[in-house]
DNA sequence: GCATAAATTGACAAACTTGACAATTAATAG
DNA sequence: CTATTAATTGTCAAGTTTGTCAATTTATGC
């Protein structure tokens, strides 16, 4: 018939750009030729595959919720059946295993240009809230009698420490950061009892 | 002699609005224009007062810098002899004291224009530091007798927590996101006896 | 080879952003 | 009132960003 569509493969490379421009300028600071240099691809092409500006953050938005998602199920996949706050906290503070940074400096750099976009407010919103309802639904498989108050303070404690350490490991040195904080998580765990 | 000069005024409102405006836009998305706006004076003045656009973000810096080394001398004098740590969280997670959302959100708007500003993560990596030594020296106080790891830990963690619920609470519901943070703050305290 | 459908390129206009400066207005001292 | 100094306004040019579209090139099936 006609040539192959790339529109797939375009697509993908171009988020990809979008989401590298986002986490190193910021949304308002990823313009359109940022993505473009950063793609490899001529600006109009952007148009082609995406859309205009406002069509091309949005897909970045749900791409980016859905990957965290999918890498969630991926992350509850490879944990045993016991013990699994425990083995989730290695894999978490894993600076090897840190390959999330990305997802978290996206995170953060949304979160700047959500205090002007509602809707993206409650998409990132749900996003956190899906994180530590995890953790909690661990907890509660793992120390079934404790109360909920205490489930859920440890929960938001081990989310805010992923996060905190993820977000601050381009700031100052990693190695430390990741183990004062994998052990703060540990710690926290440890009142489970 | 002649007609008394506003750049003292007129400098601290412009800052204030830039400020606004990173907070609402992010640092890439706070045009002369928006700040000029937001002070409510036309945009030659910012240049007449605070200089170009590059002065006007190193002069929020500079300024943010110097106000959060200043409240932090402030909350630290505020603190008892003892059990400063507790005192510390207790002020810290209380909504009513969320003063500093603001300085948070600002922090979190900085960071990402950091990443392609090596100066900026400088200085940030200096306050975040500054605030976890802190929390490190009142451990100190109060558990003399704990391994510096441990107490490294546990600073780590509430300064985390802190740095979360503040950032998250334009999020989710703040009121248990605070109480949630506190406590576990509080039951990460514990595990220094 | 040829028709077809898609990719790719080049170019343009409109809007926005920044930097700069001259002209004007306003407040104070003497 | 007047000289002086600063605040304020209006305006313009250069560069950037976005949206758009026509023209061209390229890869595939027949």
């Amino acid at each position: 018939m006609a040539r192959p569509s790339k529109k797939e493969l375009r697509s993908e490379e171009i988020l990809d750009a979008c989401e590298r421009s986002i986490v190193q300028f910021g949304v308002a600071g990823a313009t359109l030729q940022r993505v473009a240099d950063e793609s490899g691809l001529a600006r109009p092409l952007l148009h082609h595959y995406v859309g205009n500006r406002e069509d091309l953050i949005a897909a970045v938005v749900v791409r980016f919720t859905e990957r965290a998602m999918a890498e969630d199920a991926a992350f509850k996949q490879h944990l045993p059946d016991k013990h699994r706050t425990r083995a989730a906290i290695q894999l978490l503070f894993d600076p090897r295993y840190a390959s999330s940074s990305h997802d978290i400096q996206l995170f953060q750099a949304l979160m700047v240009a959500a205090e002007e976009q509602a809707e993206l407010k409650v998409v990132l919103a749900g996003w956190y809230q899906a994180f530590v309802d995890d953790m909690e639904a661990m907890l509660s498989a793992d120390f079934p009698r404790v109360t909920a108050s205490a489930r859920r303070a440890v929960a938001t404690g081990i989310v805010a420490l992923y996060f905190n350490a993820d977000s601050m490991a381009s700031l100052v040195s990693p190695q430390p950061l990741f183990k004062d904080s994998k052990q703060a998580a540990l710690q926290l765990l440890e009142t489970m009892q």
